[in-house]
DNA sequence: CCGGGCGGTTCATTATTTGAACCAAAGGTT
DNA sequence: AACCTTTGGTTCAAATAATGAACCGCCCGG
């Protein structure tokens, strides 16, 4: 790994539960020398990156991502068009829905939309990363991926998050061709315990899934006229987005009219 | 310059001007060898800062920045606020309001908001990075800066970007208590030609000027009466802003009352 | 069919990164 | 108040990683 990767990589170690973090602690988490991590936040200090705070200096995300994901959105307008279309989700279902974009071996949360119908709601703050064999989300994406990328996923370390979490490699490949059919993935508590989520690939330009668009609702509200619903709303808002983001659905895919 | 800058300035040659570059391109813009622009951009890549696409495999920036922007968001809460203040200065008063951060020695435009009202109006898209003596921005910003930071900017280059841009550091210099006095700035074609714009200094946790908040019109259409208005909704708008974004104003900042 | 541009790769040379040990300062505990 | 631990930050010789000229194969226009 470069010098450039290791300096990136400590940008990784921020999230929502821990946004700011201090210089020892940085070098713990990324398994790096302090000096080095020292050197490591001062260049990306220098270029917005991170900057330090408080008395304790610790650091946070810096101001240049404001920029760069508005220049990111000037050249790939995304940002709008996943937002409307979660936002339409989540009023229709009245459940939570969320879009993730694959990256490496995971699927990173880039944006979500909570319904305002009912009080008990599946909520996101907490899941920014999701695994591909523990979530619909990422089952819709490994059902379109090639085969050599799906096997690496699953021989590595398959995490059992919850009890119901599938770890076993044959019963995952073996639900993959019954999603290749429907079009859709279907997880029930196999991320956090009493959240039954379904979820639709989104395309890249090259036809190859770039993420997933999901609607996570608790179980004890799931029912068949529920998941019908929702199906069918996850299937053509799914293809709308594919197209908006300038992707396109593989032949393969199920043709979303029909019912 | 460590190796991380390097790969970290290669971000910088990305705009809305130039939102795709090629490899060899990249190398030449940012002056090093092309196996080295390789190596960094396939690093960069691997963290989704940037990406590669079309036939030509040209770069453009990855969608890191739309998880990483929602952190510092989650975490410094800033653009939401800044919008609301952008378009209430525009409706307003009618003109093009812009805010900017300061970064190293030159403003970043972070957003920008259009009024409805007029034909023609003062466009921000090709104005991303403002210099400090060029702009009525970098003159609320030196205004309220640490004397050594006033004098390392006035001793470096001061680019002549029209025929009126202020170039004589002494000249500058003597601008800057009268700013100081009445709380906002004043620059009349000295970036664009033809452009008036106000401008006032908005100030972090620590009482240093941290950006700009400004209104730029044609100079064809100020006049006494929409000087008095800009002037008195960036003065209020200002505060606000500084308020809303966890920062104070020195003691020293002329009161927003003072009509 | 020939340049000349492109994206990408190789490998010996070189310069940069690295990390143990070291500060001074700031709590916590006895 | 003496002590221990941990904090952010720095130093410098040793080791590792970055570097760039030359090299592909490719595609496009002449």
């Amino acid at each position: 790994m470069g010098t450039t990767s290791k300096a990136l990589s400590l940008l990784e170690l921020f999230s929502r539960a821990t946004p700011e973090i201090g210089l020892s602690e940085i070098a713990r988490r990324a398994g790096i020398n302090k000096a080095t991590a020292h050197r490591l936040l001062g260049e990306l200090a220098a270029h917005g990156f991170v900057e330090q705070v408080g008395p304790a200096r610790s650091y946070r995300l810096g101001p240049a991502f404001l920029r760069l994901a508005a220049l990111r959105e000037a050249s790939v307008p995304m940002r709008d068009a996943v937002r409307g279309v979660l936002r339409s989700l989540s009023d229709v279902t009245g459940e939570t829905a969320h879009m993730s974009v694959l990256h490496g071996s995971v699927l990173d949360t880039i944006a979500y939309s909570y319904a305002s119908a009912h009080g008990t709601q599946v909520r996101m703050e907490d899941a920014e990363k999701l695994l591909l064999h523990a979530t619909s989300s990422g089952l819709a994406v490994l059902a379109w991926s090639a085969p050599d990328f799906v096997e690496r996923v699953l021989a590595g370390p398959l995490v059992k998050r919850t009890p119901d979490t599938l770890t076993d490699p044959g019963e995952i490949r073996a639900r993959l061709a019954p999603i290749r059919a429907r079009g859709f993935a279907v997880s029930v508590g196999g991320f956090e315990a009493d959240v039954h989520s379904h979820a639709v690939p989104i395309f890249d330009s090259a036809s190859a899934p770039m993420g997933a668009l999901a609607v996570a609702a608790p179980s004890a509200r799931m029912c068949p006229d529920l998941a019908a619903l929702i199906q069918g709303e996850l299937l053509e808002k799914g293809a709308r987005l594919t197209r908006l983001l300038g992707g396109f659905a593989p032949a393969s895919f199920p043709a979303p009219q029909a019912a």
